[in-house]
DNA sequence: CTGAAAGCGCTAACAA
DNA sequence: TTGTTAGCGCTTTCAG
């Protein structure tokens, strides 16, 4: 349906074998410079472009880079493929795109899939409900160029990007501990999420810091990560009947603040003045929120980029880089009214 | 650095030749039953997969697409990528985005870029400084493949898939009017924009509908779509300080709503006490607003779906398909207390 | 029913 | 300096 030209016609119409022309076109040096002119402009002048499905062929490499996210319909997700993108393309890649829903299996299928489309390396952010990491054990193993990001994978080495979760959440929960709060729950995702594990971590670690006992009642997991909106509401109902009653909530992912927020408001509650929130969270649009919202936001564009830029060099690496990248990134943390104490 | 196994592979340890493996695998009928087992059973065993680059090389199908939008990290072009993403999916098709972020320049350069990877065909929502459609024209002549969606170019005849902007526009003017107001402004993106010219028609035919004159003062146009934060300062302050000032705005976009809420707001004005609002958007949590936004919701999903759809239905068939496909989906208008009269 | 060989577009080793 | 040829993985005539 839509042809272009090939090497073969420009080396017909100038009379001249196709590795002349293919030397000519790639700047060789054993080249007549009368020739390579002629080439250059006849390629020039109908626009000739190289196919890049040759060129994969030949030196196999699909020139494209696989993605695995939850979804891409999601604040931070879209910020970093943003960022992903915006390393790829420059560097000649491309970038596939596939979505897990938080399904162990839809990730094993994914990345089955982008295997069988030959992508030159994968970068993955793990579904909330893998435990088994033995599929890139073995892919790893076999020198397989793997980055993981933001969901890293705990029980492996390898490339991994995150934001510093344990600082984030240490300084958001202490934010809460000196605005006077010391009933203060905990929502999070997943535990089999290192990010989820960190998170915690860093909330007992704060309660700890400031004498303040641990209450397991206080953390609630939701283990679709709020892709279930009535697992959230369960959780938060939970939290809200307990007594004495928490007067502040650590939200420990993006989706889990919004459904929080929405169901203590459809409850009739109010924000901060029944209950205070800070919760991690990378909308543009907290400070229109109400209340305008306490969050710890991730540098989320900056992480798909570093990501991508470890993922090419690993690519482009003659032999396999062995010692691995673990790269920590700074989070922000965005005061606002939702955490004040009344 | 990762290999995988060839039919060569398993002709090999057959003791066959390519061809017969390539039958065997193809369920080719003119073949023994015996060797066809034999040869699946290797490569279920091995689990063989076909190396996509071969077949793209061999049939000239890069079984891939290429997306042109502004940008990703936006509430509507994420959602419309995840329809896009789904159906390419599984129709064995892999997506390349790129973004204009609203140039036209990058707009040619991605198409280029896309072109130059071989992409099957083109789902394409213009920039708002897109004046210039000869590009496309030249691509379409050829009987390259090309759907468009929400922003769809004018001038040209070709497969469009929108939101029925018209009706959804004037229905949100109507709903301000109805709850008592006259003095309506309109913000919107570049006249350029098909769906600008749209929305704008709507909000005139609407106020004309009821007998409300019109005040070419009380339409702002944005041409780079609130991506330079200052123009839509500018704007909105102009509208502030009209004489009589208005007491409702009509916002043609998804970002330009975020960005005017949080302008009005910085100065000071409460929504909807001193200016009502309606917005397009399709943000999730506008129900969180201060106040809770009326919005507009286009089915982002979906319109993603079904120009991928016809797409792919282009890519597929024999014969350029002559006659174009123009779809247009309702949008969904979501009352809440930002387009109060008080 | 199976094999040999050509060809998709390109590069590179080898000849000339 | 340029041309010839083989080969990347696969399908598909054409022979057998």
């Amino acid at each position: 349906m839509f042809e272009s030209y090939t090497i073969k016609d420009i080396a017909k119409a100038l009379g001249l074998s196709t590795s002349t022309v293919s030397r000519a076109l790639n700047g060789s040096y054993e080249i007549g410079t009368e020739t390579k002119k002629l080439v250059l402009e006849y390629a020039e002048k109908i626009n000739y472009r190289p196919n890049p499905i040759a060129l994969s062929l030949k030196d196999q490499k699909s020139h494209s880079i696989g993605v695995v996210v939850c979804e891409v319909a999601n604040n931070y997700f879209s910020q970093a493929i943003n960022g992903i993108e915006s390393i790829a393309y420059n560097r000649g890649y491309h970038v596939i795109i596939t979505q897990t829903h938080e399904s162990f299996a839809r990730e094993e299928a994914n990345i089955q899939h982008l295997l069988s489309r030959h992508v030159d390396g994968l970068l993955v952010s793990i579904s909330a409900e893998t435990t088994d990491t033995s599929q890139f054990k073995y892919l790893l193993d076999k020198g397989f160029p793997i980055v993981f990001f933001d969901r890293v994978v705990a029980d492996i080495e390898a490339h991994k990007v995150t934001a510093d979760n344990f600082k984030g959440s240490f300084d958001a929960v202490e934010l809460l501990i000196k605005e006077g709060f010391t009933k203060i729950a905990h929502l999070t995702n997943s535990n089999n999420l290192l990010i989820s594990r960190e998170r915690l971590e860093a909330y007992r670690a704060a309660l700890n810091a400031h004498n303040i006992p641990f209450n397991p009642e206080y953390v609630k997991h939701c283990n679709h990560g709020g892709m279930v909106q009535e697992e959230v509401e369960v959780a938060v109902n939970e939290l809200l009947n307990l007594n004495p009653r928490p007067e502040a909530i650590f939200i420990a992912s993006d989706r889990l603040t919004t459904s929080c927020i929405s169901i203590i408001k459809r409850l009739g509650l109010g924000v901060p003045d029944n209950i205070a929130i800070v919760g991690f969270t990378n909308s543009n649009v907290a400070e229109l929120f109400d209340p305008p919202l306490t969050v710890i936001r991730q540098p989320a564009f900056q992480i798909g980029q570093i990501a991508t830029e470890i993922l090419i060099k690993n690519i482009e690496s003659k032999y396999p880089l062995t010692e691995f990248v673990t790269q920590q990134l700074q989070t922000e943390i965005i005061l606002r009214s939702s955490s004040n104490k009344l």
